[in-house]
DNA sequence: TATTAGCACTCTCTTTGAACGAGTGCTAAC
DNA sequence: GTTAGCACTCGTTCAAAGAGAGTGCTAATA
């Protein structure tokens, strides 16, 4: 347990690290108002911190850098929220003014305000579309052995995939199937789209419609809509600014690794509900060693419709950060809300 | 004009320059088969071309590095074919190996693949969609105010635009109207759509159906379909591996004009058909300086359907990058023609 | 006359050492 | 328990020195 002097010590290192990116020293720190303390009983209380493993040395004679387990220390027990002012909630809320139908463009731009206000990289997961449902089923043939599939979902997301018709059907065997997918499939969700297809399917076989048997595979094949997140981000050179990613080779593997956030599992899949921090290496990633996430999901009640993560050395600005998303995203549950379910219902 | 040893060794010293990146001496020259001078005779005709603008000197004692005269005379005069392996050709073949047919998964794929075989960041452009007509037309109501309009290309591509529905219009309404354009539209290019689509709102006007005039209104705004170009990345951040981007202040302009690059007006759109270089300033952008785009495109007679760039520094390998490009380019407007007039036809 | 060897010179890069500054740990005094 | 004092450590900066690669010029050579 910390006394409540480490407990100061160790914030206003944090802070101060944070603010400046130097090592803190104790005669610097002695300076500040907040610490009524000389700088000797300061180096002791730094001294124990380090034992503890709170803060580190960069060398024997440096000042001290909050360590992994100092900043885990920091925004568990310490991080406070900080105002958000009204002209930064305008900003937020400038997203949703134009009254834009559709939702992609309302994230697009979710991905750039964010990182304009917190000056660093943002990445939204798109809207998972699998969770829509169809509306409207139809096919449109090109030519004699190919057709695009188009699906149309309740929110106006439009989903479609050119698929090969196989010898000697015509375009009443088409008719057919689409009157049959639409009686049957308007109103399932996506992802349950191959499986109920699969069930037509073979309800198709059993009424002696064989013959549409392989039109139905050719379509099954092409509608297995896999699950791809779709990702926008938001100022993605701001991650450059910072001076710990100076260095070309590092600048270069955090690239890559937003590049690909997109196939990293469980980047975006959060446990609980509402802001997650991840510091470091418990990001599981080479890459992301000296890198933080933090990720916020948004929905209504139970539902989680969407996450933002925004990307910055482990010496970011936690504080505000966390504020910020926290508007962001009760803004964003309500009002896609109100786009998806209010006003689309 | 040169005389035939400065040709030589003006030759010799950008190949040198492009192989180590190091400032070329006249030493370093003397030691080469293919270069019988001594290091003074090399001198002093270094110091002719240095005279001439070809060749410049990083500093007074330094050796000498390619100017951009130097570079666009090489590449106008001394660029002869490099020959592609057997084993290289197939790798671009491989694109086409598995007969997608969807033409975005294998623009998407040649620009990786190129970005493999030369070590450089790609760039595609995506088939303009603009190009294409129109084959099938429909709207899906979303709710009382707002629909989906989605249009079906010839080529199989689907554009979809929400748009929102005038009071007091029923289903009724927009069946008729989807029958006006399709019975209108169908066969146009999609750049016409909007005056075409104009025009018919026009007749709709004069044949005393002003009633639908209000939501032709609507569809009219919202398929403008404005030209953005779609563009795809391969080997995005090889572009970094390159010793002229160790600087992260060069780098980060540089993926920065990377980004933007659909938003650069005429960056693709060609004068001429087959291969052009801009070599750093003739980009006309500050960022680029020092980094030169080599730009082919592809189709077939005289319709150009899309277009590869390759990023690289100024210092890049003229050679063998234009001899990739030629087999590739010829290899991709025989797939896509094949695909989008044999095939769909 | 064209080419080359020789030489003095220039500039960059690396190494070295000294001075400086900020920080530390420890001990003794308050 | 807290702090002042002191010796020490390490990174940074700066200047000086030497090595290395290159140049321009001049005179000798083929």
């Amino acid at each position: 347990m910390l006394t409540n002097r480490q407990l100061l010590i160790l914030q206003v290192t944090v802070d101060d690290f944070i603010d400046t990116a130097l090592p803190v020293g104790s005669r610097q720190l002695s300076k500040k108002e907040e610490v009524p303390f000389s700088p000797a009983t300061i180096r002791n209380e730094m001294a124990d911190l380090e034992e503890m493993g709170f803060l580190e040395k960069t060398h024997t004679s440096s000042g001290r850098v909050p360590s992994q387990k100092g900043y885990r220390y920091y925004v568990d027990n310490m991080l406070t929220p900080q105002r958000i002012s009204q002209n930064e909630i305008k900003q937020i809320r400038s997203i949703f003014e134009e009254r834009k139908l559709e939702t992609e463009q309302i994230i697009r731009k979710s991905a750039e305000i964010i990182s304009e206000l917190t000056n660093y990289t943002s990445i939204m997961l798109g809207l998972d579309v699998r969770k829509h449902r169809v509306k409207r089923f139809s096919i449109v043939p090109l030519s004699n052995d190919s057709a695009v599939a188009i699906i149309v979902t309740d929110s106006g997301h439009v989903e479609n995939r050119v698929f090969s018709i196989p010898e000697n059907f015509q375009a009443s065997d088409i008719e057919r199937m689409v009157n049959l997918i639409n009686e049957r499939l308007v109103g399932v969700y996506l992802h349950e789209l191959p499986a109920m297809l699969e069930a037509v399917t073979m309800t198709v076989l059993q009424q002696n419609n064989g013959r549409l048997n392989n039109l139905f595979g050719s379509l099954n094949k092409a509608l297995n809509i896999e699950h791809e997140d779709k990702v926008y981000y938001g100022g993605k050179l701001q991650i450059l600014n910072q001076p710990e990613f100076n260095d070309v080779e590092k600048a270069r593997s955090i690239m890559n690794w937003m590049d690909h956030v997109n196939q990293i599992p469980g980047i975006f899949h959060m446990d609980k509900k509402g802001i997650q921090i991840r510091i470091g290496s418990e990001n599981n990633d080479l890459a992301m060693e000296g890198c933080s996430v933090i990720t916020a999901s948004y929905g209504i009640s139970e539902e989680q419709m969407g996450s933002i993560a925004i990307i910055g050395p482990t010496r970011m600005d936690y504080r505000r950060v966390v504020s910020l998303l926290d508007v962001m995203s009760s803004d964003l549950s309500k009002e896609l809300s109100r786009i998806l379910h209010g006003h689309y219902g």
